[in-house]
DNA sequence: TTGACAATGATACTGAGTCTCAATATCTTC
DNA sequence: GAAGATATTGAGACTCAGTATCATTGTCAA
């Protein structure tokens, strides 16, 4: 994510909290500093903790009430990756429908983009009489090739 | 799912119990019946209500015990519907590749297959270097032609 | 029948996420 | 800039799905 895309996700962020005439805090500010600061995949508690280095007065109830906005305002996804935990991806500001690829073996995670799989997933839909509103595709794999170059390291190992 | 596919779904368990060395006790029976008895989504907790009214003696322990096993063995799958517990799905002896759309309104649960999807989704990993294993798409939609007819009653009604 | 050991239930525990509430910060109006 | 209405805060109690522990019981091969 470019530095122009990071501050437009952010700005797009606190017109959202005006719009619904919520307030612009200190602790708001040091989440989506954190937020939009980052192309990482996180969890609520990583947030938390990367927040806390901005600003010490963060605190996790914060972070769980700040995160549905996020995913509100369309700019941050929730993911279930099958864990016990949620996963949050602040990528979709800039790639609103990516999905996911995992490799069993070493949990890279790869995201692609396919117009034919929307458009596809549409067609599905509209033939079912749904209009899609979200859509999430995991799929779990393991990377053959970079297996082969030495690059799927297991986690064994 | 026919009488004759959760017999033998349920034979295949068995065999993959014995596969294993592992024992066939009554409470795993009763939990077996009780999957392979019903074709709806179910959640642990569901699955050990239901298996304790077949045999009284089934434990939640056994319950979260067993349910790796079905997984594990193919005739079962886990899934992530979003919400804070697992659903289970014992449709996959028949239907090893279906996936689902939901409705945000009022909640229906529409399973589909496509071997397009299939296709494309196996195209997409193979360029990017991965081999498919599993595979979850969740598309959740709100059912149009269904409210139209009113066959969607919203959950506030 | 016996013995090795897999499986069991009860229950304590874990950990992500939610709720509560008194104290505090923001923002609008004057 | 002060005041007032009210949105937001942190601390910590709480919830609840799922896991771990352990003494007891059941399975099954020999
Ligand atoms: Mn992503
Ligand atoms: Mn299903
Ligand atoms: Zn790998
Ligand atoms: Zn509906």
């Amino acid at each position: 994510m470019a530095e122009s895309d990071r501050i437009a996700a952010k700005t797009k962020f606190l017109d959202f909290l005006e719009e619904k005439n919520l307030r612009i805090t200190a602790q708001r500010r040091a989440i989506v500093d954190t937020v939009f600061g980052t192309d990482q995949h996180f969890t609520a508690e990583q947030l938390l903790e990367w927040a806390k280095e901005k600003d010490s007065s963060v605190s996790r109830a914060t972070v769980y009430r700040t995160l549905p906005l996020l995913t509100e305002s369309g700019l941050v996804h929730e993911m279930d990756f099958g864990k016990d935990y949620k996963i949050y991806d602040p990528n979709y500001a800039d790639h609103p429908n990516h999905n996911h690829i995992i490799c069993d073996d070493c949990d890279k995670i790869v995201e692609f983009e396919s117009d034919r799989l929307d458009q596809l997933e549409d067609e599905i839909s509209t033939g079912l009489g749904f209009k899609v509103k979200t859509q999430q595709l995991r799929i779990n794999a393991s990377c053959e090739e970079m297996k082969r170059l030495g690059e799927c390291k297991n986690k064994g190992n």
